[in-house]
DNA sequence: CGTCTATTTGAATGTACTCAAAAGCGGTGG
DNA sequence: CCACCGCTTTTGAGTACATTCAAATAGACG
């Protein structure tokens, strides 16, 4: 059954009755999005979290000077949202985008907040969903303040091997915050070491 | 009573009873710490999550060249812990010291997670808060990525106005990301500017 | 008043950026 | 199959923002 990846996840941080499980899964919206579609734009209300099942998503930030700057990559088992739209309602600052085909399963707000009534074990759910990207955000910002481009890039493909690979070299440049033309010298540079 | 103010904080975000009330006080630790003593220290698991009643918390990382870098301040209302130690049990990346003599409400680990069960609506009252936190360090990234250091001092004065008087210059500049001198050279300039 | 810590100032340096141009690469159509 | 197009990556020269190191100055506290 196609929502068995989700529950699975789910499950392994809560125990939903059977109950449970049929309430959440009338709730989840599954949705497909082709390369380069928004899930969400600067501007506008987030109205859902998304669960990546498959593809990649970036969240970025267009600057005063049109900048793009990515805050974060999700792949598979990642979730996203403009949180801070989303939680107040609120025109978002960040867009959210599918840089690959992707498949998503989303949470309305309306729905989310129906489903923490109704489930409250769910709050859980997303308490620690939201605590590990805490986690990960500080430990970013610690490497962007402690690191030199070189080791940011360097430890960026070590905790993401995958990426690499599967993401322009230009969106990996902005996540680590760098012009993507000093991401392309750090590489010559990485080969001539070797 | 002493536990009032907390008591609202958590009251306005989710309503308990009395007897609730009764048994989340009874976990409640109040402590006071001094100027420049430790909640947390690098490699030490963190116990507890603090609550900030009165006076001033830094999280800060020190990296290999032995350089501070800090995190986050916590005053008044606000919340610290080394999360990412703490909801793992495993040794912290991040110190925590005062800056200020400090009043706090703890909870320590094992008292936290009896109280999730005990008091489901509490993980409400939880996944509010960092759902919050995440915010506010999401935006940070931006700052960090999207303006200059004299950008992001200027930021920092408008969103934290008191804390540029309460605490010290070379704080301040680890927690923007630059060097004190450079700081200093930037308030400089900006009094030539008026 | 002296000591300790925090801040300021200056000169030299370095890391990363800007701008411009060239090269590479993948897809599409003739 | 090759030519062309758009998009990404590379390369280079000049520049800017921020750092390092050293020394001077200012503040706080006993």
């Amino acid at each position: 059954m196609q929502n068995q990846p989700l529950l699975y996840a789910i499950n392994s941080i809560i125990n939903l009755t059977e109950q449970e499980e049929v309430l959440l899964i009338s709730k989840i919206k599954k949705r497909k999005y082709l390369r380069n579609q928004y899930l969400v734009q600067q501007g506008d209300v987030c109205n859902t979290v998304s669960l990546v099942i498959s593809g990649c998503l970036k969240t970025f930030y267009v600057d005063n000077q049109g900048n793009e700057h990515v805050v974060l990559f999700a792949i598979e088992d990642w979730w996203s949202a403009d949180l801070g739209s989303f939680i107040t309602q609120t025109p978002a600052d960040f867009n959210v985008q599918c840089i690959e085909d992707t498949i998503l399963f989303q949470f309305t707000y309306e729905d989310l907040n129906y489903l923490y009534v109704e489930i409250p074990k769910l709050e859980r759910f997303f308490r620690v969903l939201v605590e590990k990207a805490l986690v990960s955000t500080q430990k970013r910002i610690i490497r962007n303040f402690s690191l030199t481009a070189k080791e940011r890039y360097l430890k960026f493909r070590e905790i993401y091997p995958k990426m690499d690979q599967r993401v322009p070299q230009y969106l990996i440049a902005s996540y680590l915050g760098i012009t993507k033309e000093f991401l392309s010298k750090i590489k010559s540079q990485l080969i001539l070491e070797q």
